[in-house]
DNA sequence: TTACTTACGTTAGAGCTTCTAACAAGAGCT
DNA sequence: AGCTCTTGTTAGAAGCTCTAACGTAAGTAA
């Protein structure tokens, strides 16, 4: 009984192991249930014992590459101290995942793939990986204007995420990390960066730098 | 003869339409060449007389959504005077360019489409893009390191691009703008603010006038 | 006006895809 | 030993891209 289940876990890690090497070959449209099946050495049908359907094939990928981004983040600020060198550990680290298995990190923030609706688990991943960020945020000391609607927001979010003692400001500082390397890291993976001749490399350390400078002044 | 080739592109020009159609509906691989002809009132295959393969009409709608991208972000800046308002002008009509027609950006920045190689055309769309955002650069006051990778790189772009007496160091900003505004606009885009419950408007707001501030600061 | 060429539509079909239905065989439990 | 659940098979429907072969209509030239 048990090893029933541990044969079906392996047959469903080495499906989505090929189904990886298409998606890094041919983008999402190139994972084909069939093509996996045969390099399997079983027929198309078989598969669908393992995945509902394409999508929910697709969807465990998602989750997965999730789950590893959040494990980056969370491993590359938690053996560190100090919000300098966190901010830094934190920005090589998402970058060098995202360089590394650029289909991947597509696969979260690229292009929605059509029928996939997060399933709560990811909501779990997205947490972790936020703290992750929030945890690079140095002190708050400017005040801030309380009646804003962004205020606001970012202060329920806040609460509803059990952040603590971080402030809407701090929070404010977190998204803003996140946006600024997703946004060189998402240019440079989509070879953006290439008819430049400009190294993406270059121009994203020299972002995080500024990140630093500006989370030391507050 | 005139005539013809009216009708020709009258054709493909409807294609065009449904598959924008399609890609709203339901993203890249929603495209499909069968069901276009059909709902034209036509067989199939009979649109392989317009388009060579499915990729050539990818990569159809992409150049229009390159050029018309460009358009947008030019007309925002060259109907206006200052550095800062021009910024925030650009910002503006870039965001809501995107925000319009999501589908359209992610075409040119979201995953790559596995057949598309960037033809000659959209060079000059992404040339006036660029312009178009070099045009809210401020004045180079401080001085730069001018032997740094980065630096000669920037140096090379500059010369290539033909950008007249802008320093690398403005060109860098221009990047800069590039990649932040993008940060939060793809996000925006793909949904992944919404499970914070923060407007991601307030956010990509608060980005440009971060922006505007350091512009003018120097 | 007649003859030729080019453009554009058709059907047939190969080969791929997802996914369902029906059936056969084996593994584990009672 | 018998029953059930799991997992494989084949057959097939319905869709896709794209090629080949063929007919017809429209524009061009003699």
């Amino acid at each position: 009984m048990d090893r029933r289940q541990r044969y079906r876990e392996q047959t469903r890690d080495e499906a989505k192991r090929i189904a990886l090497e298409q998606l890094a070959e041919a983008g999402p449209s190139g994972i084909s249930v069939n093509a996996i099946a045969k390099r399997m050495g079983v027929t198309g049908p078989a598969l669908y014992r393992y995945f509902a359907n394409r999508d929910a094939l697709l969807t465990d990928l998602i989750e997965d590459a999730y789950n590893d981004l959040a494990d980056t983040m969370q491993g590359a600020v938690t053996q560190r101290a100090g919000h300098a060198t966190q901010m830094r550990a934190l920005a090589t680290a998402m970058r060098e995942w995202a360089v590394a298995q650029p289909h991947r990190y597509l696969l979260l923030f690229g292009t929605p793939v059509p029928g996939y609706q997060a399933p709560m688990e990811t909501l779990a991943a997205a947490h972790r990986s936020m703290t992750a960020v929030l945890a690079t945020v140095g002190e708050d000391t400017e005040p801030a204007n309380r009646r804003s609607t962004l205020y606001r927001q970012l202060s329920a979010w806040g609460e509803k995420m059990q952040t603590g003692d971080l402030t809407p400001k701090q929070l404010h500082w977190g998204v803003t990390v996140w946006t600024r390397l997703h946004g060189v890291i998402s240019l440079e993976i989509t070879n953006q960066f290439e008819m430049t001749g400009v190294d993406p490399e270059l121009v994203f350390k020299a972002e995080v730098e500024a990140l630093v400078a500006w989370g030391e002044r507050g």
